[in-house]
DNA sequence: TCTAGTTACTTTGATATCAAAGCAATATGA
DNA sequence: TCATATTGCTTTGATATCAAAGTAACTAGA
């Protein structure tokens, strides 16, 4: 005899968890969004999570790594590997920052800007056509709910 | 000169973009949400996903990897990967299906339930608290937007 | 000035995530 | 029954993710 058993938690229990847990809905709808945009951007060479970072370096002055991590909800040490990848192929630039030698900034390069020009293109396609496969005021709906969540 | 300029995409791209992708959205509350519950269930050493995937084999039959991985939202191979660590450590035990010997279902243990009657309860306290710092009707919003995500 | 404390980031070590390719078992159709 | 296709899972190689601990640079107070 081993082990393994069939003295489980109270099906209610699993059944409320499963069907309340917020935590679980949200990396369940995010694990399955990632996997549609990753495959839509893979002739750029991008994930989803490396647009949403190319995006967000779109900034009149180019952007620190403390401000960037905030922003995607990210801890520093990701963003700082995230980085990596973007800045071998040539996406990106990482400069200390003058007045702040602590501080790092990424910059976007041209080619940068040249690759975003169209992946810009293919997320709109994308998106259009998730929020097509949706209830008419779903997605609003979900940004504001998401938007909630500090 | 070298490759890092200031010539960036349409401000409004940007914007739009930033205010409107579903996908961005989602990745930023998963991952707030992760560490959230990440924290709260240090005490027994699961992660939020790992703790999820030990609520979902509570099930009368050991379920199959290839059942869970859809319930999760993941890929088959995320969840061959996920097994590991629990399985070292006791929590559950992989067992090939006598009636279909690809077929690998996992059964928790004694140990594996133990754990989990305590846990249970930090992850009510916290999902309580969660509800509680949300205006009223949000989290059944929440739940509704992210279960239309397919 | 120092010096103590804080801030910005990186490194480390672990798990998480996927697609693609691979393997073995099952199912199907001739 | 044999060959082919399909299914269920694992492996591989890459990026993603975090907390904790570390380093360097800045700040504030004596």
């Amino acid at each position: 005899m081993n082990d393994a058993i069939s003295d489980i938690l109270p099906r209610e229990t699993v059944l409320h968890i499963r069907d309340t847990c917020l935590c679980l809905a949200a990396q369940r709808a995010a694990r399955r969004l990632a996997r549609r945009f990753d495959a839509a951007l893979k002739p750029f060479g991008l994930t989803n999570g490396q647009f949403s970072l190319m995006v967000a370096l779109n900034q009149p002055e180019p952007p620190p790594i403390g401000r960037l991590a905030p922003f995607l909800g990210m801890n520093p040490s990701t963003l700082t590997a995230a980085v990596k990848p973007l800045a071998r192929r040539g996406l990106l630039t990482v400069e200390p920052d003058p007045d702040d030698r602590r501080s790092r900034r990424l910059r976007i390069t041209r080619e940068g800007v040249a690759l975003m020009r169209e992946a810009v293109e293919v997320w709109r396609a994308e998106h259009a056509a998730l929020e097509s496969d949706m209830d008419e005021d779903l997605p609003d709906t979900l940004r504001q709910g998401l938007a909630g969540i500090k």
